[in-house]
DNA sequence: GTACGTGACGAACAACGTTCGTGTCAAGTA
DNA sequence: TACTTGACACGAACGTTGTTCGTCACGTAC
C-alpha cells in the first residue's frame, strides 16, 4: 500500500557502497556461510555469532544467508556438524580399547575447545546429524571392545559426551572471564575466595581450598574419565 | 513469599490505561522480581523470562526491574540461587554416606527439574553465591565422610554437579521438544531413527537401538551418579 | 501547606532475527 | 544476436529484545 517510497538513495556515492557493483565475487554456499561463522566464533565467542555479522564477513546482506541456512539455530547445528566431523575417529581394538578411548575423548575435547562457545550448542541432545551419528557409533564401539554390556555401554555413551562437553564448556568460561593469560591470577581470584570463607560456615571448602582449585582442565578432564572408566568397569566386574 | 499474587488482574473493572493511577500497589522488590520471573519460567521456559515479561507480570514497566536486579543475566543468577537455596542439606553421616549423596543429588535433580530451563544457567561455572556453597560444601562433606582423600572429593564435588545439570537439562530438552505427554512417542521416533539406519555404515547403533533409548531420566541418571560413586570409591581402594 | 527525595514510569536507542519485494546477473533459447 | 527466464543477492522494513535517561508522581517530614 503504503509504497510511496523514498527514491533518493544517494546512488551517487562514489564509494562502492553496495557489494553488488564489486567486479567479481566468490559466490555464497553453505559451507562459506559455515566457515565464516566459525571464524567469527573463533575470534569473539558464541554471541559475536549473528547473521548480520556473518553477512558482513561475507560482504553481503543477513538475508542472503537464508537461502543456505535455515536461520540462526540451523546455523548452528550446522557449526557444531562441522566441528564434529574434524575429530579423527579410529576402528576399535579389544586390546588397547582404554586408550583408545582415552584418546578419541582426548580429540572430542580439542575440537571442542579448539572452538570456544560451541560446546555450548548442547552435544548433548544428540542430534541425529551423520558426524554425530559417526562418531556416538565409534565411541560404543570402543566401548563394547572393552567388554562392556549393551546397556551399560549406550548409557556410558551419553556420560562420556556429557563429560567432555561440560569440561569445554567450562574451559570456555574460563577462557571467557579472563582474557587471554591471567589464567594463574583467575585461580588465585578463586582460592582466595574459598579461603576466606569463614570457617563456622564453610569449614570443608575452606579448608580444602587448593583441593577446589587444582589442576588445569585437561587434569580435570582426564580424572572425570578415568573415574567413570573405572566406574563401569567395576560395574561389568560385578555379577 | 507465595507466588499467587502474581496475576491479580482482574480485580478492578476496567483496564487501567496505565499502571500508574491504579490506587494502591504492592512494592516492587527483589523477591517480587524473582518470584514473578521464576513463576514465568515455569510455566513458559527460560526464553519467555524477558525483562518485559516480567515486569509486565509486576503491573510495571521493564525499567523498573533495574532498581532490584542487575540486568537479565543477574536476574538469572538470582533465580538460580533462589532455587538452590531451596534444596535440603543433610549432616554427613558417614555410616550411611552413599545413601545420603544419592537422595542430596536426587534432590538437586528435583529441584531443577522442577524449574524447567534454570539448569541451562550453568551451576558449573560455581558461582560463588552464599546457597551454592552451602550445597557445594553439604557435597564435599558428605564425600571426606565416605573416606575419599580430599583431592579426589573435590574433583567429584565437580563431576557430581555437572552430571546433575546435564540431567537435568536433557529432561528440559526433552519436555520441551515434546510437548505434554508423549514422551514415549519421543522415544518411540528416536528408536526408530537409530534402529533404521543403514546397517553397513552404523551396525552398532543400529542394532543396539532399543539401548540407546532405553531408561527414563531418572534411571539414566540414577546409573550416572552410581557409575561415578563406583568408579572414584575404585580409585580410592587403590594403592 | 509546602518542600523534598525516592523510585516508578514512558519513551527512546541500538541491535537482534527474520521476511518480503525488488533488482540484477548469467545461462538457455530462438 | 536478441530475448526470456529463473535463481539468487540485496535493501528495507517489522517486530522483539535488553538497557538507559529524564521526568514526574507520591508519601513523608517539616
Amino acid at each position: 500500500m503504503s509504497l510511496a517510497d523514498i527514491p533518493p538513495p544517494m546512488t551517487s556515492s562514489v564509494r562502492h557502497r553496495s557489494t553488488r557493483d564489486r567486479p567479481a565475487k566468490a559466490p555464497l554456499s553453505e559451507d562459506a556461510v559455515i566457515e565464516a561463522a566459525l571464524a567469527i566464533l573463533k575470534s569473539d565467542g558464541l554471541e559475536a555469532v549473528t547473521m548480520r555479522r556473518v553477512a558482513a564477513a561475507l560482504d553481503t546482506g543477513a538475508a542472503s544467508l537464508y537461502v543456505y541456512v535455515s536461520g540462526r539455530e540451523g546455523l548452528f547445528q550446522a557449526m557444531l556438524d562441522r566441528v564434529t566431523a574434524t575429530i579423527e575417529l579410529e576402528a576399535p581394538d579389544r586390546s588397547r580399547w582404554r586408550a583408545q578411548l582415552h584418546s578419541l575423548l582426548q580429540r572430542m575435547h580439542q575440537a571442542l575447545v579448539a572452538h570456544p562457545g560451541i560446546a555450548a550448542m548442547t552435544l548433548a541432545d544428540s542430534p541425529t546429524t551423520d558426524a554425530v551419528l559417526r562418531l556416538t557409533e565409534n565411541l560404543l564401539g570402543i566401548l563394547l571392545a572393552g567388554g562392556l554390556d549393551p546397556q551399560c555401554a549406550a548409557w556410558a555413551c551419553d556420560i562420556f559426551v556429557l563429560l567432555v562437553t561440560a569440561a569445554a564448556r567450562e574451559d570456555d568460561v574460563r577462557r571467557a572471564r579472563g582474557r587471554s593469560d591471567d589464567r594463574p591470577k583467575q585461580v588465585d581470584d578463586l582460592y582466595k575466595t574459598f579461603a576466606g570463607l569463614p570457617p563456622d560456615r564453610f569449614p570443608l571448602i575452606a579448608a580444602h581450598a587448593a583441593q577446589m582449585v587444582a589442576g588445569d582442565g585437561d587434569e580435570r578432564f582426564r580424572f572425570a574419565i578415568d573415574v567413570v572408566i573405572d566406574g563401569v568397569v567395576a560395574r561389568a566386574a560385578r555379577p
